[in-house]
DNA sequence: CGGTGTCATGACATCGGTGTCATAGAGATG
DNA sequence: CATCTCTATGACACCGATGTCATGACACCG
């Protein structure tokens, strides 16, 4: 590989020269520029990072840690939107101010993180991305000390910055989006209860409920996640049962996750119910390989990773610029509410009901 | 950050010897090999890697691109299995070969890909990989003439090393797998008819047909994929009329890919016939979240992506040690047939008839 | 006891760039 | 024409490692 000595005497100046033509950061005679130029051209010269970011202390890297990468088969934890949105959204945030992204993943396995960190400090990244494969409290204690860092899709209690969706109010305006369309008996098909998303949707659910009058039925609300695990249809099959159960049916199912909804649509039509004609159903993610091919398609909330991304990316390049970071709360990213065919207003007779109902609660 | 310098000060040695502690390439009396590694750990001593590199003329990185990370929402060609597995597999591989992967994204646009290049060369990176969303001939000339490079999901006419799926093998197996279940009239909703995938399946699907003896009938072989744009399911409707239209009704319907048979799930759902007792469902690519989930679950031919991400990386460590190569065929993997609840027996009256027809064949 | 081999260590140059400082000319000025 | 600015360029050191070669301290040998 050709170096700035051999384009230098190719030329017939000097390495500095060179240099200045490459950084244009002092004045240089058109025809220098130009003899350095061709020269540059006729080696197919390529100048070395390593040098470069040597003498300048500075590397241009930043590192991202994910487990999306290879999330291995059996680890598979697909809970939800894959976390490859969120680094989609970060690396063109990073590209476009001219850093590199340097992208290492766990494979699953927290106990990695330190080896990849050091990797990073050896390539002396000036900010680390650290990227969790669905909302949740920080596992473990990053190394690399001295590195600004930006938490995405989880957080600790030490003040790193962090970014998270914003569950509670997705959550929120879906079931008010649902409610809106005349609904009154909504079932609520959750994730997994350690979940810190399903805390908090749970909370938007609730919240979306007695703002419109509507007490809360425990037995319209069960989980149902096993994660993608053999045993899940199972479990929806008997979350269902209970769910029609009662007397009142529910007119809308509200499914924890679009790969939930997945599954719900199979089984309701396998029980004779037809979506959204008998009852419609709503997911989370808008995950949209799911809710856009889904017949009918799926009305979602969105669980904005794109932006969460881009959202993280921006905030570490500040903090990179600005320096020091006093500690604060994670910053909370909305998303929009997908209508699409999967949500209609119920059958004539449960409106009616309805109707009645508001009528006693608003007189 | 603390250098090989500071280590030597503080341990009262010279760099040198740092060095020797660092890489362990000649003797070091333990004595000052624990005052070494002691100063390494007050001082939080990472050897830079610029300086390495530099001295060593070798970078230890692989460079891969791919359209995978940033597909932005609005090219989203989600055709099937994303690349990111691709990227799992040759991760793997190339982490356990002690480099680093640098992963750098078109988002989607082509024209980006010189510029991607340059900075890998800037990186010195020894090898790049070069990854397709979906098997197609490449569409451009790769710039970095001299890094050794391989091909994953795509292939050139010029013999650079290249792993593809085996499409026509695939097919063909779990045509195979349908026949063997006894359905003698079988339907192919295939993928848009320029993609190599779909030529290649169609010969497989053909091949399985001919060596049963079955004749195919064209009107069972309809295409209907626009990458989940929205007139899809129109799309979809109308090749299953043409399906059902005649007097011999498919019990057996292939998919083109996972994404396509969840759609034809909720059409035929409408259509009051059910899956699979009614009609069998097949996919393409194995894509855990939707085959694994739907209900009932579906039977589907594996896209070997994380195997082919695995021999692409190895591959390309392989020709970086060898040095020269010489042009070869695109290498074909094979991915396994997954049979699960989607796939049974056609109706015994159905049944009937092939054993009457297959009688017939074979006296 | 001098010669020789081994072990442990250090001095110094080097990789490919860039920052600092010096300097040769070309014009401008008085 | 001497002096003063600029402009354009080069010499040289340095970033943080490591390869090469040299050397001091012993131990061993005859």
């Amino acid at each position: 590989m050709a170096t700035i000595y051999d384009v230098a005497s190719h030329a017939g100046v000097s390495p500095k020269t060179v240099s200045r033509v490459l950084n244009g950061d002092a004045p240089v005679s058109k025809k220098t520029r130009d003899a350095v130029t061709a020269a540059m051209d006729a080696l197919g010269y390529v100048p070395s990072h390593a040098a470069r970011s040597m003498k300048s202390h500075k590397s241009g890297l930043i590192g991202l840690i994910t487990g999306a990468i290879s999330n291995t088969d059996e680890t598979a934890t697909q809970t939800g939107l894959p976390e490859l949105f969120i680094v989609q959204g970060a690396q063109a945030v990073i590209e476009r101010s001219r850093k590199t992204l340097l992208i290492s993943d766990t494979g699953g396995r927290l106990d990695r993180v330190p080896d990849l960190v050091r990797t990073f400090q050896e390539h002396r990244v000036e900010g680390i991305l650290y990227v969790a494969d669905y909302h949740k409290p920080l596992e473990l204690t990053l190394p690399g000390k001295g590195i600004p860092k930006v938490l995405v899709n989880c957080f600790d209690d030490q003040g790193t910055p962090a970014i998270v969706p914003d569950d509670e109010g997705g959550q929120y305006a879906l079931t008010k989006a649902v409610l809106a369309q005349g609904h009154r008996d909504v079932a609520y098909l959750t994730l997994a209860p350690t979940q810190e998303a399903t805390k908090l949707r749970l909370k938007g659910f609730k919240g979306a409920l007695s703002e419109a009058g509507i007490p809360l039925d425990p037995r319209l609300v069960q989980a149902a996640d096993l994660f993608g695990s053999p045993g899940e249809h199972q479990l929806i099959w008997d979350a269902l049962d209970r769910f029609f159960a009662g007397a009142k049916r529910p007119t809308a199912i509200c499914c924890g996750n679009d790969r939930l909804a997945m599954a719900v649509y199979g089984i309701l039509r396998r029980r004779g119910i037809s979506v959204p004609e008998d009852v419609s159903v709503v997911g989370y993610d808008d995950h949209r390989l799911i809710s856009e091919t889904l017949y009918p398609a799926l009305t979602t909330a969105e669980l904005p990773y794109s932006a969460m991304g881009v959202r993280a990316a921006q905030t570490l390049l500040d903090l990179l610029e600005d320096g020091a970071t006093q500690p604060s709360a994670p910053i909370r990213i909305g998303g929009q509410v997908q209508h699409r065919a999967s949500l209609i207003a119920p059958r004539a007779e449960d409106t009616d009901n309805v109707i009645n109902l508001k009528g006693r609660n608003e007189i």
